[in-house]
DNA sequence: ATACTATATTACTTTTTAGTAAGTTATTGC
DNA sequence: GCAATAACTTACTAAAAAGTAATATAGTAT
């Protein structure tokens, strides 16, 4: 990974298809793998289990295994995980005035 | 496009490689094509072309050019590219505190 | 007429990201 | 002893994003 510079460094940590997302709903606290998964219900198997994996390598959420069967699983945000929620709740509040405003436009190219 | 929420509605106008570095250098104003360019030393010929089209034709940014020879283009956020300036200056700043906080402690899996 | 300029385009390949579908684990309840 | 459970994992395919290199344009200066 080469990081020119710290945009293009935040955008390696959380610009892929389900990051932002699964960080999002984090926010308000640790979740059991499947309560998780649901809160992003179009996520197949492999891009939820691949997206946490990366998340935690990189140290955005951390991981609790309880030993017991069937499986049970938490995430949640660690320090660093949490020091993304303004930035996380400015991009969906961007995306959310954005719409609203296309909507008194007739600027509608997507 | 199919955009389930604001995050991701937002993630699909700026999350590319290149487009939020180039949105960034708008900010200080208009630019010609070839200075834009410069700015971002790495991109090809055919991605900083791609990626000014693509943010044209979402009207993040408006492309003026001047009859002349040899061409000249300048380049310029249009009202609703400048209401990134924030989530992008965001974007910048968190990846630099990140760096910093990476130097102090011993974690630095990147 | 040839080279130079700034801006851009095109065909093609490679790399990265995402999707599909089937299989694994280890215990519990029947 | 067989199905049900939650949380994965794996092999494979498909689609999207990015990279490379060659080419186009159209006046101007030599």
């Amino acid at each position: 990974m080469k990081n020119n510079c710290p945009l293009n460094y935040t955008m390696q940590l959380i610009g892929t298809k389900w990051k932002p997302l699964v960080l999002f709903h984090l926010l308000e606290g640790a979740l059991r793998s499947g309560v998780l998964k649901k809160k992003v219900p179009e996520i197949s198997n492999k891009m939820f289990t691949q997206t946490v994996r990366e998340l935690e390598k990189d140290g955005l959420i951390s991981r609790k295994v309880f030993p017991v069967v069937p499986p049970k699983v938490e995430y949640k945000l660690t320090e660093r995980g949490e020091s993304l929620e303004s930035l996380l709740r400015q991009l969906d509040k961007w995306g959310l005035e954005d719409i609203k405003s296309l909507n008194h436009t007739n600027f509608d190219a997507l």
